[in-house]
DNA sequence: CGACGCTATGCAACAAATTGCATTTAACTC
DNA sequence: GAGTTAAATGCAATTTGTTGCATAGCGTCG
């Protein structure tokens, strides 16, 4: 269900096609949804049935025509309802922690290497979300309502990557110190 | 792919029934990754034909008679390769933070409701992953490495609530303290 | 006695997501 | 001149996960 609101959010945002949809998603919106282009046309086709959303066609000369995509009032409605409904936090699943859950089968290097790599991938993310929260949110005071939220997606994906570097850190540090059987 | 190897290494820390299988996914190893009876099933039928696993039928009085799995030598080597195989950290999905980024169309109240209910949940959830601690981890200085392995995957767990919890605290009152317009 | 929960299995239908393939034309690079 | 990237769309097949249902006997609680 999700991924027909995000695209709704998205468009409700500003209307666009399924192509620039598609780089939202690998934009910041993929920070906490993602979605390739697949889905997001197939999903497209679904809302526009329901009549949540309309289709412009504009031809283009050199390349192929495109649908830029506006939500209807029907539409707009559904997501106003969507985004007051209480959700649930989502639960994990976490393939290095099954692995570590093996336990047995797995060495002490290549459960730290494993860890390793991890670290770098969190640290990286996080250069990242800090690099945007510098530029694109320099004084948090002076955010409205609304920016505010959007801020709280970004705070939420630094203190993850924070959390995560933490927790690989400390995983390390304990394998390490095991002593040897 | 994950969950055949979930199931693979749960077995092979002992053999079990999809009844046993789907309370294990009920419990810790639903901490990361959950299943349903009716995946576990298909699942138990696609590695039994792949020859990782054979089954034992053993019935039963009263009961329905029940099957046994066990590994087989290929399904071993196959989960071995599995835990050395390297991995990526998982992308979140998360509808809150969906929710959040629609920003114009939600209420400051509607916002702050939402972020209490899943600050509670946080709160459960660590409550319960505390006292696992305390009962099965008291002295980690003890553990052997295999130990230390699945005792990870609980701080895992643990860090990942408590830092959930405190962006839950922190959103709430970057809301609350916002301006009226 | 009847309702419910537990043990134990599984099918069928559906929804969601991934993977692979395919088209068209322009612009750029080697 | 050949190959790649980018814009733009989409089908088909498969895998993964959810929902709903069905069976069947035993124990327990009220």
């Amino acid at each position: 269900m999700s991924l027909e609101y995000a695209i709704l959010s998205t468009l409700f945002a500003s209307p666009c096609s399924g192509y620039d949809l598609a780089k939202q998603f690998d934009g910041s919106l993929g920070f906490f949804w993602q979605a390739r282009h697949q889905q997001i046309y197939r999903a497209l086709n679904k809302l526009e049935t329901q009549g949540w959303l309309v289709a412009e066609t504009i031809p283009q000369q050199g390349k192929p025509s495109k649908n830029i995509y506006a939500l209807t009032a029907a539409g707009r409605a559904e997501l106003q309802a969507w985004v007051q409904y209480p959700c649930e936090p989502p639960m994990l699943k976490n393939e290095l922690l099954l692995k570590l859950f093996a336990g047995e089968l797995l060495s002490r290097d290549c459960a730290i290497a494993a860890l390793t790599r991890h670290r770098q991938r969190h640290c990286d993310r996080l250069t990242t979300y800090e690099l945007i929260a510098q530029q694109d949110y320099p004084d948090v005071a002076q955010l409205s309502l609304a920016e505010r939220m959007k801020y709280l997606t970004l705070r939420n994906g630094i203190r993850y990557e924070r959390d995560r570097l933490a927790w690989c850190e400390e995983a390390i540090a304990l394998l390490a110190a095991t002593p040897d059987p």
